[in-house]
DNA sequence: GTGGTCTAGACCACC
DNA sequence: GTGGTCTAGACCACT
């Protein structure tokens, strides 16, 4: 599915959230789809489960994906309700990149572009 | 100059950096300006000088400052040679953000709107 | 009659146990009523008849349902005798939530006016 | 500090959690006040230094302690900002337990005297 | 010394 | 088999 970085100075499960995450938001894992379960990821990683377990965990509480005991873990399909904690907090992350970005005098239509191709690749999933 | 938050889970020193840097963007401080010595720093923050330091020589690699020994740190000109590694990782924040924000459905006009307004903030502070 | 909540982390017996106990104490399921057979409740919530059979065990146990071999099981009119345990049970629960309401500041005639509430809503019931 | 029951079933860590949001609530625990170190907690409880952290990192998601690293962990000074969701749980709790007290004919004013008690006292505790 | 991360290996409740 | 809890013991970054 993927592959941790053991350079990365960041912890484990960090990496884990990071890339189950990114796998969800580009729809590779589809709404309740399914993710492979604690266990199994463990091993395909060779890592130990309550590492897993915790990436999971987290997961879970930032509103990504959803537990069931005995069943499995599963994407959780977008909510318009759910995060908008979150929504500010990227706001804000947003501006301080773009900050830095435009003190490095980097063209803001560099960035405008790179914006749109992004919505664009979105909404091309859509339509399939 | 700035307060740090003991709540935020950071390292001290990455605060630091961090508001350091905003200042420098912001053009609070500006080029080849004196930034406040190691020592006075520490003890206006009543924390360790070796916090400090740390934060100081990591700002140093990424360019931000230029130290010379026995006078002081010194915020770095601009220069477009500088930095080019960290423009790619900027690139890349930028990106992953942007695909969060698509996945929670922003319209990509927030995010545009938003980019040409710091843009020009910027811009209306050179012609000062 | 009503749905289960994968969402929560609870046990479903537990779940469904809280649910019986709502209608019952609302005053939906009326004293010596036949509650649904573990089959029926089983197949119309499509889960195990174990988990049913476990929760309704549970509410013999408290006392609010009674069951009668080849029957079914039937709501336990109310007694004074039974669920004295219980009564002290809820008197602690309510101790410790009104401890941390208070910690909240949350203003004790507020606390009382929905007691009122329920109180009152209770006394109309009975009228009919 | 305290002690915790074997036989209770719910895991050690909410019994932690529960005894120390009580010394909290209660105001044995004074604002800003330090708690036992996870290390110091878990030699006095003798259990694992592990399960003491999951409770405190729980109480500090839940806004009732703080970390700071290489520091300690303390009690977080009331704000009534704070925790706002959590004051409507422990609405919807007091309501379902009202509902099934007034079912058991408990007469409302045991209480709102037992209310009014729990009140007075933390009253008390204010004009020392 | 403090909070935080990780492992290896165990056991539990649930379905 | 699944998620969740717990232990014992280790190591790390930070102050």
């Amino acid at each position: 599915m993927f592959q941790l970085d053991y350079l990365d100075h960041r912890p484990l499960y960090e990496q884990i959230k990071e890339k189950l995450k990114a796998l969800i938001i580009s729809g590779v894992l589809k709404p309740n789809e399914r993710v492979p379960s604690v266990r199994e990821m463990a091993q395909s990683l060779t890592i130990n489960p309550n590492t897993i377990q915790k990436a999971y965990k987290d997961l879970e509480l930032e509103g990504y994906i959803y537990a069931i005991r005995a069943k499995g873990s599963f994407v959780t399909p977008f909510n318009d309700k759910v995060n908008q904690a979150r929504r500010g907090d990227l706001m804000l992350e947003i501006d301080k990149l773009v900050s830095e970005l435009a003190y490095m005098n980097i063209p803001k239509e560099q960035l405008i572009s790179r914006i749109e191709a992004i919505y664009s690749k979105k909404e091309g999933e859509k339509i399939d």
